[in-house]
DNA sequence: CTTTAATTTTATCCTTTGGTAAAATATATC
DNA sequence: GATATATTTTACCAAAGGATAAAATTAAAG
């Protein structure tokens, strides 16, 4: 993962990286991808306050001062592990072009979002750790970035509607839907194996689960 | 809340209780309760490692060691909690009843279960913190008791698309979209709050969602 | 090779946190 | 109202956890 570009979050958050003038040695480079994967996992099943340190450094395999010498407070690394998150986590939304049937718009979109959920699932757990917690770091970024995609890609589906293209959906309950229930089989990827046992990294239920949740959905909205 | 009746968690885990004689008093259980309910709201925002006694007790305004009177490990404490959770996020599912039509009867578990998100929207998001945490503490309960009862339920539903009487839905992934769609209002409220400045506090917006969301599912489910 | 800069380790600090002990206070029962 | 029991408070403690300092080591540049 790590495809830290630029990302919206409170400016320039990482007060350690400020006036850089070197580029990323190479070991710079792989210990902090390194950290930031250890610290996904553990962050996924702790949550901010409950990793430690101790626990990340662990399982990237280095000491916690070390660990401290490239994130230089916990903090900061929960932040860029967000960042990371947040990134990939959106990039689907922002595609949805009006100018495409909604048919074959949200129907790309589920697939994305049930991929994220396949690829990065315990990225999509701290994600969802972060908003069930009240979103007490992302907050300013909900209520500002992500509202504005959302207001936009809001019309696009409403655009689909005034066309008689789709039923009479709400756009917003509409997205919520989506997310809820492509993110679920991150989320609660323990309750489904154990209902089930199975994930979405076995490929045959993968798509299964995928197709069914089409077709329930498309069902639902298609006029 | 808090109708902590025999519920079938590890074997009664709370060894506190271990040869109770005389009932509880009444400010047993008037404390019990205030515990409980800070407990959920700490361990709602914090999760189970991440929440503190100290925060705990200082919502249920009294002293750590008084709340330890109570409940002599957060451990125990935060097990108390999920096992009234449970309870009541289990029961609309006991009630599907096959000799019913599905569309009255799914439609009536649609209804339960985003009543449930209204009403006990932290009781919900402690839930989900455990279960996005991996169900560390839960996990031998979904692999046994909730299976079951899924798995019994599952049978029902199968029925109705034999009968002809719903569209040819995997049974488990219905309920799982059920699930996730209904919780989601509950669990991601921070965010349908920045989103949409909306909650289902807001009985207008409740009847709406409620609505909405039957509205796709049921069309996208019936025959 | 040296010399300089980057990285890692060791030792340590201070605060927070779960939990205990025992004294003090309140409540219930006779 | 005296006595026993239940509840609350006060004072602690040991371990864990975030963070820093400085020494030791490794890598890079000339």
């Amino acid at each position: 993962m790590t495809l830290n570009q630029g990302f919206p979050l409170p400016a320039e958050p990482d007060a350690d990286r400020a006036g850089e003038k070197r580029r990323d040695s190479r070991i710079q480079v792989r210990n902090r991808e390194k950290i930031l994967d250890a610290a996904t996992e553990i962050f996924s099943m702790y949550g901010r306050r409950g990793a430690t340190l101790d626990q990340i450094a662990e399982k990237a395999a280095m000491s916690k001062p070390n660990l401290l010498y490239y994130f230089s407070s916990k903090e900061k690394l929960y932040l860029a592990v967000l960042r990371d998150i947040l990134e990939i986590w959106l990039q689907p939304l922002k595609e949805l072009d009006e100018r495409e049937s909604p048919e074959r718009e949200i129907s790309a979109y589920i697939d994305q979002k049930i991929r994220f959920s396949q690829l990065y699932p315990t990225a999509s757990r701290v994600f969802a750790n972060e908003i069930v917690a009240g979103a007490p770091v992302l907050k300013p970024v909900l209520d500002s970035y992500l509202r504005d995609i959302v207001k936009k890609k809001a019309r696009v589906i409403r655009k689909w509607v005034k066309r008689g293209e789709l039923a009479d959906v709400d756009p917003y309950h509409l997205i919520m839907m989506i997310w809820a229930v492509t993110q679920h089989y991150a989320d609660f990827a323990v309750q489904i194996d154990s209902l089930l046992g199975k994930s979405l990294d076995d490929g045959r239920f993968y798509n299964q689960t995928r197709k069914h949740i089409k077709r329930i959905l498309m069902r639902g909205i298609l006029k």
